[in-house]
DNA sequence: TGCTTAACGCAAATGACTTGCATTAAATAA
DNA sequence: TTATTTAATGCAAGTCATTTGCGTTAAGCA
């Protein structure tokens, strides 16, 4: 995601494009693994600031959270192109992510469906040691 | 899962048996659906007593966490013969569970594994609406 | 260039959960 | 059975991520 495309999307939705605001999105562009508020924090920053503007990423598509089991809230930045349905590998040690293409999880959601269910949904995360953590 | 086997797994992991404890073991039995502590809540019991239990009770293999994406742990009684790795679908509406037996994802996992990955592991939950909500 | 209102930054609140500590009572040994 | 040990309890207070209130600042439009 670049920088500029960023805030265009941001401005799209009706977001102002603030200093603090362009700050904290540099930052959050320069994550190349999933990130927590607290990664963004810097010395010139309120942490309440990065808290609405990480809401306000997530809004303008920005940026999407996936929650490991950890107590607090992880972001991505998103790829444009990777809108469509899909998975991720972390490694648990360096925590780089992995995009997983396509999904084989239709089948069993044909068969929850034809057991009643609706409206499934499902969410899945692997983890594991990545091949140079390995 | 029964009482009295309840018990004995605790004893067994060297945990004692106390008038709280067992007055929260039952409310824990009790649970049809994924329970938080505070589900577990009495006018005579402390919560913080409750959340020592949950964790014994973890402890003891009696109940299991599974996180959905809210706010707070959430678990679910373990039913002996389920200790084998299964997944759930959990109803968005009544939030009743099924298991659902089996997992698919050993070929992926094995893809992965080609890849360079090692000591994979995976959560996946299913959500959706069940037969009776839908 | 002035107006409206989103965004900011500080302080304080929230809410789930944990920790410290003195007291009580299981489980075990005598 | 009784004494002993130490886990478990209950209260108060503390964490820690995140949110909210509010007065002030400044972005973006008229």
């Amino acid at each position: 995601m670049k920088f500029d495309e960023a805030l265009e999307r941001l401005s799209r939705k009706g977001h102002r494009i603030t200093e603090a605001r362009k700050r904290i999105l540099k930052a959050t562009l320069r994550q190349t693994k999933p990130f927590a508020a607290g990664d963004l924090m810097s010395a010139d920053l309120d942490l309440v600031t990065i808290y609405r503007n990480l809401k306000a990423f997530e809004d303008a598509g920005l940026i999407c959270r996936a929650d490991f089991n950890d107590e607090m809230a992880r972001y991505m930045v998103s790829e444009p192109g990777h809108d469509h349905h899909h998975h991720h590998i972390v490694c648990r040690r360096c925590q780089n992510v992995q995009t997983i293409d396509g999904c084989m999880l239709a089948a069993l959601e044909k068969t929850l469906a034809r057991k009643g269910f609706k409206q499934i949904q499902h969410r899945l995360e692997f983890s594991g040691l990545c091949p140079k953590c390995a």
